[in-house]
DNA sequence: ATTTTAATGCAACTAAGTTGCAAATATATA
DNA sequence: TATATATTTGCAACTTAGTTGCATTAAAAT
């Protein structure tokens, strides 16, 4: 079950992603609301706002959450085609606008893959 | 700095890897060898295989840490080339013996990447 | 305006992994 | 072979990311 209410929380969280195109980590997120939002709430509605298709998550370096806007990514089937890139020296996370294919694997279905690039980005060459 | 002695908790890690040709978790070794080692131990002899390219690790699903045998993997440069797969209906993680190739990207530089494939595998489908 | 129901905050918890330190065990040296 | 030296180990305590239960607050429906 997705965003039922307008709250002010909501409002908040959405602000913070419309202030960059980057992905927030739910760690960096809790932190930078930590005086407006308690962070189970966070992890709610960001939570929330994945099930609704609004943002969709993936693992970054060390297995840490992040969230990112969905540009097409559709209510049932996203997270799963793109790959991010995390710059190993300012950490920063993005989406990689392109598709890697998944070739056919002998006696396995492949139902969806995550693609983490790791790098240096255009700020950190 | 890997391996310096032959230690009987360490025969007893490499035990347990040459009885199947699977990834193992972190979790699960612990499990596993609960009674013969304690999970401080088991956490630095993975570190300490990995330093020595005998092991390498990789993430799997909900950020935890799986280690398999490698094959081929360098001294240094292992644990980013091929892609892993993880079955979402028994959990078994396997090496994939194919490369997923990263294309060139603009304003950056890929210097390893990290696949999962999520789906079934041969058992569950 | 009142009722209903969802969202929030808080504190306490879980799970994976890490750290410091004293005790145990390999290995090197005599 | 005995002893010295240095690495490994176990333990307990800690850290970090994320989750849960429950009472309180705030939307929205009536």
């Amino acid at each position: 079950m997705g965003i039922l209410r307008k709250t002010q929380s909501l409002a908040v969280m959405l602000a913070e992603f419309d202030k960059s195109s980057h992905a927030i980590s739910a760690i960096d997120l809790i932190r930078r609301l930590s005086n407006k939002l308690n962070k189970t709430t966070v992890y709610r509605i960001l939570d929330k706002l994945e099930d609704d298709g609004l943002l969709h998550s993936f693992l970054g370096k060390n297995g840490i959450k992040w969230y990112a806007k969905c540009n097409g990514c559709s209510k049932t089937a996203h997270s799963d085609v793109h790959p991010h890139f995390q710059c190993i020296e300012c950490g920063q996370v993005d989406c990689l606008a392109i598709q890697i294919p998944i070739p056919e694997l002998p006696n396995r279905t492949a139902l969806m893959s995550s693609v983490l690039i790791q790098g240096k980005c255009q700020d950190c060459l």
